[in-house]
DNA sequence: GTTCGTATGTGACATTGTCACTGCGTCTTG
DNA sequence: CAAGACGCAGTGACAATGTCACATACGAAC
């Protein structure tokens, strides 16, 4: 019932039927779409003591997966069958409470996504972008221009034009697949605008 | 408990907290999100028989809402205090698969809104999305650029430029708030392609 | 018919995505 | 060590979409 999963490991792929509640114990897995011409978007991450939404609701709508699931880490999960998951959501008023309090979250990750894709424009979310990264991870910070396109559903030439400006107002340094932001400020100057 | 609600009402705001369970019973509630610009895009709707995950999951993780909800026609619905839902949830297993395959349903919908907005061609979604019209009401499709837009999360001018181009190959004829697909077989041929 | 509000048309421009390359390190392998 | 092989980043030309500032057209109400 317990399972421990190698970094990069793929959990579930779209279209698959769901089988389990997926409940992860310690690790990351990354929820994302592929488009057939390579580009991609990360959806959210279902970390440390969260559940998997789309587990959870595909599980009882019966449909198969719309997104894939890749751990990002090495990953310990729980894989509860679907039986004990509905048992246990008759059973524990806190179990419910404890899964709904995730579906909440997710579906309000995946409005702000929504939303950032729709209207916001691409320095802001990548100014954001590394903020989050530079304030949660060592610096520098070791990323590859594509896998911050892919965070952020958008093409590698065109963060990498980004970054480019960022570096030229000496904002960042950057180098071959790590970047260091030199001036968190005015990152976040650019970070906080919103219209 | 069951209120009737006229068209064009706003039934929870963006940053509202949510007071109770919403259950459409005859209607539609459009789920949205604006842009300060005036821009907005439609994430889902809620229609005769469904209920509103938003509403059921910022219920329980006691968050606000992250959307806006908006009747589109003269809207009957059932508003559940929150203690009744708990309370429903825990006895029925009825309910709560009820509940969550409404979840199940919204997330899908919303995973399939990120994958249009960021990978998807504007004309290959407006094709879509006439033919759905089309199908569904009466023809001819009664409805603004303006409205188009909105649905999509595009802007007016890009909407009246791809309309023009259709109706110059005879796909479509305009007029004045309304639209007539004159061509499904190739409207339909456009709106199939993915990629 | 005139007037007014809403819907639509249009051109110039900015931003973002696409394509087809180039070049540059690093690693492996002979 | 040399030679590829590979992944990463840089670039310019172009296409698609969004933005802005208008002009126009239609329909309803007076």
């Amino acid at each position: 019932e317990e399972v421990h999963l190698p970094a990069g490991q793929t959990v579930f792929r779209r279209g698959d039927p769901c089988r389990h509640y997926l409940l992860v114990v310690q690790g990351s897995v990354r929820v994302q779409v592929l488009a057939t011409n390579g580009r991609e978007i990360t959806l959210y991450r279902v970390r440390d003591g969260q559940s998997c939404v789309i587990t959870t609701s595909c599980l009882i709508s019966v449909e198969t997966y719309p997104a894939e699931g890749v751990t990002e880490v090495e990953t310990t999960a729980l894989l509860v069958p679907q039986s004990v998951f509905d048992q246990a959501l008759g059973s524990s008023a806190e179990f419910r409470r404890f899964v709904f309090a995730n579906q909440g979250q997710r579906l309000g990750d995946l409005i702000q996504r929504v939303e950032d894709v729709v209207f916001g424009r691409i320095d802001v979310r990548l100014a954001r972008l590394l903020m989050t990264l530079s304030e949660q991870g060592a610096r520098p910070i070791a990323t590859t221009h594509q896998q911050l396109a892919s965070e952020l559903g958008s093409a590698r030439e065109v963060i990498s034009r980004q970054l480019k400006q960022f570096a030229g107002r000496g904002w960042v340094g950057i180098g071959r697949g790590a970047i260091e932001v030199k001036a968190p400020a005015l990152l976040d100057e650019l970070a906080r605008q919103s219209d």
